[in-house]
DNA sequence: GTCTATATACCGATAGAC
DNA sequence: GTCTATCGGTATATAGAC
């Protein structure tokens, strides 16, 4: 097996045990015995726990940039806005697992993320003020971060709603976090 | 200082660091030195770390009791629902602290939580096929997932929207719920 | 009820041979 | 790249004096 698929390996049991039971519940020899290979082996793939974790929840990162690198572009109407959840939408669905992560391990995140957690607080921050509009009122604040939470439910959606398929979850999610903006 | 001040300050002591560090990052001795005691002094009053933070988190196992138990005789009507929903969504801000563990440390509670998890999970799922409704269509299942989703911002809404004072919280996640479920 | 001291176990991480 | 062996640290939990 080469180093890249060693690398792979070591990903995706470490997604699949973290999810299962938690980051800071699995340890990097639980992590080891699965893709069959010692803990000192792992070290020399990935440097830390948090090395490990780092790579696997980046993709995470991309999606809130290119949520992020639209708002500006994007007109505050009720068209712009669903395009924006849309995209903020089809980002959480092609990468569910790893961000189910941070709603399931929110501490662990925090403890863990040194670097890249500031900006992804940062970006939600900015999507949530961009939500709220241009008014800031308390209600339109208190909407957006609701909004946002539904559109959230596809982290869990395959737990709890097992026999909706990914377009379902899209319109419905779509559709129901433009009800609570009231658009 | 008596017993009962005692186990107060260390159930106080613990919940405010789990939230601010979370369960796995908190160490009892971390926990006993905040209340001015040994590590050993706390195995006198909680028997061991699980049992403490089930001490902590039982207020919602009966918020969660409360809101089961009236769904049997709550009719499943606009006005129904309403009630359903605003007694949730009243048992979550009274215990919002408690509460918020359960959405930043999921893991924990349930690597954790080993008698009062199952009976909580099994709450979840009928207050959802409740509000999901007779029909039980996938997307009123979605529906439901999403407005107990919203309420659930409630937990996290201090953080988020610091000037929004509980009755504008109440009134209007109980209202964007509603619209999540279209009613 | 609180203390000092300790048992026991596992963790993340490293050294160095192959 | 993978291994064996181990370091240093901390965790939960307990024993027993006061």
């Amino acid at each position: 097996m080469g180093a890249r698929d060693t690398r792979s390996a070591i990903r995706e049991a470490a997604l699949r045990q973290f999810i299962a039971k938690g980051v800071e519940q699995t340890s990097l020899r639980e992590i080891a015995d699965e893709v069959g290979i010692t803990k000192a082996s792992l070290y020399y793939h990935y440097a830390s726990k948090a090395d490990l974790l780092l790579a696997i929840v980046t993709p995470i990162l991309f999606v809130m940039r290119d949520v992020a690198d639209v708002l500006d572009q994007a007109p505050h109407t009720a068209d712009g806005i669903r395009e924006v959840l849309r995209r903020y939408l089809i980002g959480l669905l092609n990468h569910r697992a790893e961000g189910s992560l941070f709603v399931r391990d929110a501490s662990a995140m925090t403890a863990t993320l040194g670097p890249i957690l500031p900006e992804l607080i940062e970006i939600n921050r900015r999507i949530n003020i961009w939500l709220a509009g241009p008014d800031a009122a308390t209600e339109s604040t208190i909407r957006a971060v609701a909004a946002l939470e539904v559109l959230n439910t596809a982290l869990s959606a395959n737990a709890a709603v097992p026999q909706a398929d990914d377009e379902e979850l899209l319109r419905v999610l779509l559709d129901a976090a433009m009800g609570v903006l009231r658009l």
